[in-house]
DNA sequence: GTCTATACTACGATAGAC
DNA sequence: GTCTATCGTAGTATAGAC
């Protein structure tokens, strides 16, 4: 629920104090890895005590619960300016633009990303709350996969099903492959982020329709 | 240099006891993933004190650096038997049958693949000689790639290194989902798994010779 | 509401007795 | 080679002063 509260004067200044401890966090999961982040770590940048953070958070899963939460709604942020949600735009271009801005999020956001895509963290598990944005955003990523067979782009026989299975291993892989293997290159230039449009075109060739002409 | 003693009588006994140290570690990694290996928590299920695992390797860091060279070894083994660093055997099948062995192992073995695969462990940096079987394993993978085109499975003009790194994605990322979102399945029943068959499909079809035939 | 002080637990690692 | 004992550190969390 963290963001959700109305911005009153009182609560103003607490807000702001809290997204210094995301921010923080974030800034030291960076460095560390998900699993390093520590609360005396925090405390240390932001120059208060490891006691103060627990007048904000519930101690250091509600920290990583947070994280991944708002990486989730980020992500549906992102694909929603990418016109991927919304129903207007063209499912082909949606899809692309979607799936090329999901990616560059991803690799921009390293410590977010760790704690959506893998499981570093010893103990954590994502509470229900937090776990929402990720579930309402595969329905809409399979929706968006309807859309993009009903507009002719897909056979019409495809398994949707197994596609998206297909096209989260690949994404996933993009994204997997340059934060483990080269880290800090940018997403214009990474080994792997490169290849991304390769991999788009292999998935979309895989399941277009008139498969004769293959 | 783990493993590579002569067995005389002395030293068989000390070598039984390394690979049950490693054996647990395993098991330990397993149930509370890689970063929630504790020296007290080996010692605990050998039924022997922490201090003593000193007499086998130099602190935990060295634990994770056998287990990571292992896995890679273990990885070179499973791609030689599947005929995908031996010369003879016909490319595509080696191709094949080497891509389906390297994710059966991965998916059957997630305590090593965090390890080799991610870097969820914080200050944990393999060593070179650990690293080692890694960088030949990659070399032996570009080799196939190479022996595939040669034999006609690709087109002439592929661009063999990002082709590769394609693979790489490609493959890793059926092991990252598979092993993030359903780390119990099966090889035969995952969810992930059981579309590498058309991720492997993709890959040839985008890559393979005749262009003019998509 | 924020701090200091502190309790508690656990970990990695070393020293030295047996 | 294994143990006990212990050091030093870190981290989570609570109690209570200000």
């Amino acid at each position: 629920m963290t963001g959700t509260v109305v911005p009153d004067r009182r609560g103003r200044r607490r807000q702001e104090t809290i997204e210094q401890v995301l921010a923080v966090a974030v800034e030291v999961m960076t460095e560390q890895g998900a699993a390093g982040l520590t609360l005396g770590e925090v405390a240390r940048r932001m120059g208060i005590r490891p006691p103060s953070l627990y007048g904000y958070f519930d101690g250091k899963h509600a920290l990583y619960d947070a994280l991944f939460e708002r990486g989730w709604r980020a992500l549906q942020g992102v694909l929603e300016q990418a016109g991927a949600i919304a129903d207007g735009a063209d499912p082909l271009t949606a899809w692309r633009g979607g799936t090329t801005a999901l990616v560059r999020w991803a690799v921009e956001h390293p410590a977010h990303s760790a704690l959506m895509f893998w499981r570093p963290v010893p103990g954590f598990t994502p509470s229900p709350e937090a776990y929402a944005p990720a579930v309402a955003l595969d329905a809409e990523s399979r929706a968006l996969l309807v859309r993009l067979r009903d507009a002719g782009h897909l056979a019409a026989d495809v398994d949707l099903d197994r596609a998206y299975r297909a096209w989260t291993a690949l994404v996933g892989g993009v994204i997997s492959q340059q934060l483990s293997n080269a880290p800090g290159e940018p997403f214009e230039t990474g080994a792997f982020t490169t290849v991304l449009p390769d991999v788009m075109d292999m998935w979309l060739d895989h399941h277009r329709a008139n498969p004769s002409a293959r």
